[in-house]
DNA sequence: AATTTTTGTGAAGAAAAACTATCACCTTTC
DNA sequence: GAAAGGTGATAGTTTTTCTTCACAAAAATT
């Protein structure tokens, strides 16, 4: 199901993979460089990419850092052949998802794969998400305090909130409350317990890198 | 200025770091092991943890993950003494922000260490938005999709945009400029073109992750 | 057991804010 | 000078938000 985008200048190299790729179910499609990645990015939705590193015309390292500006949801594996420590962080800082080091066990591959794959889906949830709802979630203040209490706390009942909030009457919290839980943001569980739904643990970690409260 | 968390269970190499940091003008401060770590983060507010990988106790590794967790916006660099490639991959899907192999050049160590400050710098801008009137405009379509096609076309005029947002009447487009100007997401320049600011760029990037349009 | 308090929820109306649409007006370009 | 590009102000509509009231279930007291 999932299409896999190939670079690589080794013919030999790329349809083997091409092969093996097809066999574990994947879409795979070829390139032989990083400026015939950009073009099949262009076109083509993939979902992820292996990225040799080192190849003539523009190289994987440069490469690189292109994708993941434009397409920040496609998953990148790095494949290398001489592979050094340095060489792997910096491809890590660039925003690899995984780094592979040439020669590598087919499996090995396929589990790095499948890996990201799992990842990308967890955050492909947050596309389905109405962005209107969320967004609107979240320009409030108390409500943003909310899921941060939930994040840090679990799981907290209905007056554990209000107190922590350090709002007086009660019934003011409950709209908030519904507003959070019609963006799915929150959800409730048999005992009347509030907590973070997948959707909601998703906005909070990536707004932790911007915002503190 | 900046505040620097020194985890090793060595006590030499602790000292000594100390006196380096200190020398180079930052404020660090000494744990001997994840845990102490753990207690030193909650109790003190830091810029960037450097974290020994192996130590008796709780070792980097597992420290590594609970930080960024807890703390995403703190900075860590891991430093290890016995350096793999996929070590050194494990960590950075981890949430390292770098990764040094000991032994190491105090000044290799210097730049890293001022790399990452000047990235948690850039971060840090995000908490002095204001979150309300930032939510406030990303709850919007016609704004969110303002702000993708700056992400892509760097600079656009005003009649550019209306177009390419497929509205009629020019008029209406007016009020969401203003909006994201307000918000401070976007600028312009001298010849009246619009661009994404500072802020409006780190928050697209954040954004990229979890919402395509 | 009865009752009071705490906890938890929904709905409706008023107040505040955001959005839309329209008009007026200025500047640049052809 | 006409057309296209660009901006601000305002009034009416729609949405949010806040507030209040009503009510029910569970827990604690009497």
């Amino acid at each position: 199901m999932a299409k896999i985008l190939v670079v690589d200048d080794d013919q030999d190299l790329r349809e083997n993979l091409v092969e093996v790729l097809s066999d574990a179910g994947f879409s795979p499609d070829l390139a032989g460089d990083g400026n015939e990645a950009i073009e099949k990015l262009a076109t083509d939705k993939f979902d992820l990419v292996l990225l040799d590193s080192i190849m003539p015309g523009m190289g994987g390292m440069e490469t690189l850092p292109l994708i993941k500006r434009k397409y920040p949801n496609i998953k990148v594996i790095m494949l290398t052949a001489f592979s050094t420590v340095d060489g792997a962080v910096e491809a890590m800082r660039k925003g690899a998802d995984d780094y592979v080091t040439k020669p590598f066990k087919i499996n090995d591959l396929l589990v790095a794969i499948r890996r990201c794959l799992e990842e990308a889906k967890f955050v492909a949830c947050g596309e389905l998400l109405n962005m209107d709802d969320t967004f609107k979630c979240l320009a409030n203040a108390t409500r943003r305090k909310t899921l941060s209490l939930l994040k840090e706390h679990d799981k907290l009942r209905f007056m554990d909130i209000t107190r922590k909030l350090d709002i007086d009457d009660h019934t003011k919290v409950n709209f908030h409350l519904k507003v959070l839980k019609d963006a799915a943001l929150l959800e409730q569980d048999g005992r009347k317990y509030y907590q973070l739904s997948a959707k909601g643990k998703k906005i909070i970690e990536c707004l932790g890198s911007i915002a503190s409260t």
